[in-house]
DNA sequence: GGAATGTATGCTGTAGGCAGTCGACGACAA
DNA sequence: TTGTCGTCGACTGCCTACAGCATACATTCC
């Protein structure tokens, strides 16, 4: 039922029902309502959403091409599953790529974007301060896109966007309790790229960055994988009927 | 022809169609069969290939998720035409990451891949010194995807041969009139791999490829855009029958 | 003559349906 | 009890059909 959104984010134009399904879909894997390894059969999905399985069938395949499910030819779509490599691998991506924005930022620092960095720098303290994770977690995204796009490079910044989502879905657990630290780093960020210093602004990203992977490391470690891959066939309990 | 890719992740079995169907329009948009801009007809395609609409629509929907086709929602599939600004940012992305697997690839050097960089350099050579193009593209593009999977980065290694195919698309026919130079700085690169001095591996790709991105830049130059655009909307001259 | 509106046409977006295929369960034999 | 084979169910992959829409052309009015 209700084929509206539930406003997530803004969507401008949900123009086509794909880009909906898509979104939603995007949504409950992020939230955890589709768990890793899990099989998407699409006749479910099409009935929890209203729609039939072609819109669905095309969402699967965008987001495979994102890396978010997985399509087994034959059988079907799987959320993605990452494992602790691959979780590592995309981390150091992450920093290589940020840390190249943020050289590139400082390449040419635009008043206004510096201003735009200030604001939203305060708004997360402020928020870490509050102990308002979520919008914590919010703003933290947020500057993050504002440093990519500052770097002009826009096939860098589409890049990054998607390996940064990515990366906030394996660790926002971890994200909130280096918050206080985090923030000071980010502000040390915005100095060197209004300066102009693309070493040290990239330096800064880059520890800033790795740091994010480290904690992340360390927690894996703390509490080793809870999830084995799960199996690879979800099925029903087998209607007994006759 | 061909439905092999550069070798890039080897797709050992197209077993579905839209697999196959992808390939087949990647390839005819590589060779230039399908122009930038060009309105991709999905009834036209699936004519073409002897197939129906649906795998069409699916393969079109991953081809956009890698860039080379924009979707209009409401208005269909659109080679996807680069400007050059967005080319340049590519091969800027692309030094970035091949930068990075080449320093990787120093960091643990492997005697058997080591050898086998080798046995390539030496076969690209050979064919760039008999002026064999199609042979000395083939192992170039074979080469940096040995570099980059020595890299043991797999996220590194995907997203370094999705942009690389991209950038060859763009400035293939720029690659040969520099072979002979190139492959001297592949061989030093390998030898810095084999020491295992990363800097220098890095340092080494980061002018070789910035070295390509010069030429493309320059060869722009040279011949200024010949295509607009392309038109919106392609239309069928009307049938004007009774 | 120019502009606005009506009409025709092709395309996309979506739905529904059928066949092939894969996996699982149960029966039979050793 | 254990291993192997046959049957069944379910899901995917693909095809066909229909509705909505955007564009271009033709007509009409000012």
């Amino acid at each position: 039922m209700l084929a509206n959104q539930g406003s997530t984010a803004k969507i401008v134009r949900p123009t086509t029902l794909r880009e909906s399904v898509l979104e939603r879909i995007l949504e409950l894997i992020i939230i955890g309502s589709l768990k890793p390894g899990q099989h998407l059969v699409e006749n479910e999905l099409a009935d929890n959403l209203g729609v039939s399985r072609q819109p669905v069938r095309e969402a699967l395949q965008l987001l495979s091409g994102e890396g978010w499910v997985d399509l087994r030819p034959g059988h079907g779509a799987y959320v993605h599953s990452p494992t602790v490599e691959e979780a590592d691998q995309l981390l150091a991506v992450r920093t290589l790529l940020e840390t190249e924005s943020a050289r590139l930022a400082a390449r040419n620092p635009d008043k206004t974007d510096i201003s735009d960095l200030r604001d939203i720098c305060n708004r997360g303290l402020a928020a870490c301060v509050a102990d308002d994770v979520d919008a914590a977690v919010a703003a933290n995204s947020e500057l993050h896109t504002a440093v990519v796009n500052m770097s002009d490079n826009r096939v860098l910044a589409d890049l990054t966007s998607q390996v940064a989502r990515r990366v906030r879905w394996y660790h926002t657990p971890v994200a909130r309790h280096r918050g206080r630290a985090s923030w000071e780093e980010h502000a040390a960020l915005i100095d060197a790229i209004e300066t102009g210093d693309e070493d040290v602004a990239a330096d800064i990203m880059r520890r800033h960055t790795e740091h994010t992977r480290q904690s992340y490391l360390e927690s894996r470690a703390a509490n080793p994988v809870e999830e084995p891959p799960a199996p690879i066939r979800r099925r029903r309990p087998r209607a007994v009927s006759g």
